[in-house]
DNA sequence: TTGTACGCGTTATCAA
DNA sequence: TTGATAACGCGTACAA
């Protein structure tokens, strides 16, 4: 960090070494543990280190060395909801002597941030949020020789590292346990992105396909509401349901806002959960399901995980492992079940109810 | 970026400055903006620099020049919710020129984290999330002459940067509304931090204080309740209310977790909300409230205005700003109020409602 | 086991 | 308006 003009001055490796009587690379293969030093001239070093307070500095061991320890992670700067995998990888890296940049991109300058970022060195490598089922930044990084890790995936993996969660295994589990439960008529609420910096990201879309592909396996009627974020999807989606589809019993959701709104207007309503409507929640915030009254089933969002794999991940590469690394991590079962239960028998169609 | 051995190289100033048949302080002068070239010079540089891609090299910037160009942002790695403002002050420093790295702490290695980031040279500033009444980061860094700004405030702020939430015009201007309105008994729900890394933040006392002050001030029957994050803060309020403040007729919240369990507590004890009892939430993310049922007015937090305001601050001060910097930002009205009503009149005791 | 010396890609000072 | 050149602090090949 750069100091006010003041009486504390840079202290250098030269000034370890006149200190401890060696020379400058003895100290560095000590700072290093690069090559053997015997163990009293170790000894000084350390001590004078420790009197001096000696650090080495970042900037000219990323010039000599041509490697910056730091890594990138690239999002959409219209993404708030910076959630805990941001931490996790920030934790992570930090554990592994790397530290994590913030590296938010407009939609549309993504080719020029990815260009600045790879070329002014000031990162090693890069973890990708937000990533789209095309997304501009993997072919820009590879033609670079750049390395990267996807906290996501695009729809052609080959050859690519990612570290995303297992939407397919969590949402054929979400249709299955319905589906025993006795439930014929299942629907699902993704978040709605076209128009938005998030057009075409790929979670939304891994999931609506396997809930077709599961809930046409077991032949049970579906519906698909795609809805935009905002306290007001939750309401909507009943609107929805009421108007297209309603015999469905069970609702699985992967859009967060929607499911305060949702209770709440059931029980306006009058529509009892579990009773006459069960409710699943994939992939949201461990504590958002305990928020809603009644709480809301949910498959957790492995967030904390996902962060720090993708960022161990990357380092290994950075390391020079070799082999694709793709993970995939499946959300948890739920803790509790207060908000699923069997299907209800001749239950009048939503929107028929006593009001 | 290091690029895995591949076909491209590293584009220096060197090769720029060959190609257009300069030396290599002219291309300097041109990149850096820092003397005057004539037209037709820069013109060849810049098209030297279009056509070999050249990017200035971070490292060799910071170490020649002993500026990174960097601020660093830290903050208790506990602290999951990295919300707004931590976007919004990276999108603002990348828009000044600078980055924003993040900085997770463990509560008691924060000395040794201060001294690594400010001996490394890695940042030119700091800025500090979740200030504490005391905080020893503080004094490290000022020894160390390091820039830094608070996006909080400790209790002495003597000569100190910051930029934090008027967390007591705020507060004043809700129990100023709410006894308007009549309400003669006020509580107050903060979270309670003891035990945890972030004993000792401000927001709560400050609150707090403010929120005693001004009851006393208006005569007002006041009650405060300290509880831990988590969903059942809410319904632990309520219980809390109904056993040693029966009589309270509003609540100010600086609780996020708590607004949800206590409007459905409320609603299952029959009390409505808010004829029976108001509610207004204070510094909470801008759409919580209306995730609730009924919706809680909001005083919204300025994470936004905060997180920009707060490296501008800092890159201000980098680039030689003197004088403190103090800025204190009050929440922004409430857009709607349909959980605040006027005080109820001949209410019963809380906890003797029919249920 | 330790020391010498060069290079990393810039910035900045001084001269021309 | 331009150019030469000395730092900046460290890593590392090579020499001793």
């Amino acid at each position: 960090m750069r100091r006010t003009n003041g009486p504390q001055a840079v202290v250098t490796m030269q000034q370890v070494a006149d200190r401890a009587n060696v020379s400058i690379s003895t100290v560095s293969f000590v700072v290093n543990d690069t090559k053997p030093v015997s163990p009293d001239t170790r000894a000084r070093i350390l001590e004078a280190i420790d009197e001096l307070g000696y650090r080495r500095n970042a900037a000219a061991r990323t010039l000599a060395s041509r490697r910056s320890r730091v890594v990138a992670l690239m999002y959409p700067f219209t993404e708030h909801h910076l959630s805990e995998f941001v931490t996790a990888a920030a934790t992570a890296s930090a554990a592994l002597g790397y530290r994590l940049i913030l590296w938010p991109t407009h939609g549309d300058d993504a080719a020029s941030e990815v260009t600045s970022l790879v070329k002014s060195g000031i990162a090693d490598g890069a973890l990708l949020m937000e990533v789209k089922l095309e997304d501009e930044r993997v072919a820009m990084l590879r033609d670079a020789h750049a390395p990267f890790v996807l906290m996501g995936r695009t729809r052609d993996t080959t050859g690519i590292d990612f570290v995303d969660v297992d939407f397919e295994t969590t949402t054929a589990q979400a249709v299955a346990q319905l589906a025993e439960l006795g439930h014929r008529n299942v629907a699902l609420v993704v978040e709605d992105n076209a128009g938005t910096p998030l057009a075409g990201h790929a979670p939304a879309a891994r999931t609506e396909q396997t809930f077709l592909d599961e809930a046409a396996a077991r032949g049970l009627g579906h519906y698909v509401a795609r809805l935009p974020r905002g306290p007001a999807a939750g309401r909507e989606l009943v609107d929805l349901l009421v108007r297209d589809a309603p015999d469905t019993t069970a609702v699985i959701s992967l859009h967060n806002d929607a499911n305060f709104g949702l209770v709440n207007t059931l029980r306006h309503r009058s529509v009892q959960v579990p009773r006459d409507l069960s409710i699943v929640a994939i992939c949201a915030p461990e504590t958002l399901g305990e928020l809603c009254d009644p709480p809301i089933t949910t498959y957790p969002q492995p967030a904390e995980e996902l962060g720090r794999q993708a960022a161990e991940a990357l380092i290994a590469r950075l390391h020079g492992s070799e082999g694709v690394i793709q993970q995939l991590i499946p959300c948890a079962r739920p803790s509790s079940a207060t908000s699923i239960a069997s299907a209800p028998r001749d239950r009048p169609p939503l929107g028929d109810e006593a009001q």
